[in-house]
DNA sequence: TATTGTTATACTCTATAACTATA
DNA sequence: TATAGTTATAGAGTATAACAATA
């Protein structure tokens, strides 16, 4: 049999990059439906509630660096948000350029719900991986995390 | 302090499926400037050249399956790899309805180029992430994977 | 009737720049 | 001059359906 490669090898499904895009967007994906096929909210939207459940009046800019996500997107979000009643906002009390954003109670019970099937969807991918694979995932993913906010993998 | 939560409580940080997706996108954009900066290649030509490239004369269709994207868009990126001369089709010999791919002398010296810059590119985040948890990931990774194509994480 | 691949269309996302209002 | 946020616009990516050619 004759070899006509020319370069070194390549196997793009042993290729990590390829790897963890398949992995991330295919979990990506299953639990999208969750949110949007039942209450109408995009990913954008779904991180905005996800981060004022946890923590009320934070401004858009502190969001859109935590989620590394453009400002305009998530201007985008949170007006979409507030017209569908489910945050509110107020200009900053010491700077007016910065608006305080707060999840209505409709917001915030909608959210309560969607963190139950959030915490099932884990429960649900735990017990595919099995607890050791979980926690060693989960202890690489911490790893990686931080040196993105650093800009380990900008440009 | 009071605790003004009325639900349970949830860390989108800690979330699986969020941290999976921020990690392989920052990781999948850092790579992508490689080939589309410099070469002007789509993820998905970069996925056709990588399959291409590693086995002659597949069609369309199975590589459409095997990286898990519509017809459409292969088509599309096929017909852009022809015209700026990567590769060639052909119509198959036994069915007419499929179209035989195969790669051009330039299309193969471009992607042998591109395979170095993608071993490095790995390597580089092996370092990062040192021996042992490249070793979990991949590891983890490759558990996952194969489920992809059970459609367990389909709908 | 089913399958490969193309074309057309619409919708979403993303990236950019220009703009406002505040500081 | 710099920053928070909005608006407008163009490009890419995605999803769907309709279509042609072949089986």
């Amino acid at each position: 049999m004759s070899n006509d490669r020319q370069g070194p090898a390549f196997d793009l499904g042993r290729f990590l990059p390829y790897m963890l895009n398949q992995v991330a967007e295919a979990v990506s994906k299953s639990f999208q439906v969750r949110y949007q096929r039942e209450f109408g909210l995009s990913r954008t939207q779904w991180r905005i509630l996800a981060h004022l459940y946890a923590q009320d009046g934070l401004t858009a800019k502190v969001i859109s660096t935590r989620i590394h996500e453009d400002k305009v997107s998530i201007s985008r979000g949170v007006a979409a948000l507030e017209s569908s009643g489910r945050l509110s906002r107020q200009p900053g009390p010491s700077d007016r350029r910065f608006e305080v954003l707060h999840l209505t109670p409709e917001g915030r019970e909608l959210f309560a719900q969607l963190t139950q099937r959030a915490h099932a969807f884990e429960a649900d991918l735990a017990r595919t991986l099995g607890a050791e694979s979980t926690n060693e995932l989960r202890k690489v993913l911490e790893k990686l995390l931080p040196l993105l906010d650093q800009g380990h993998f900008d440009s």
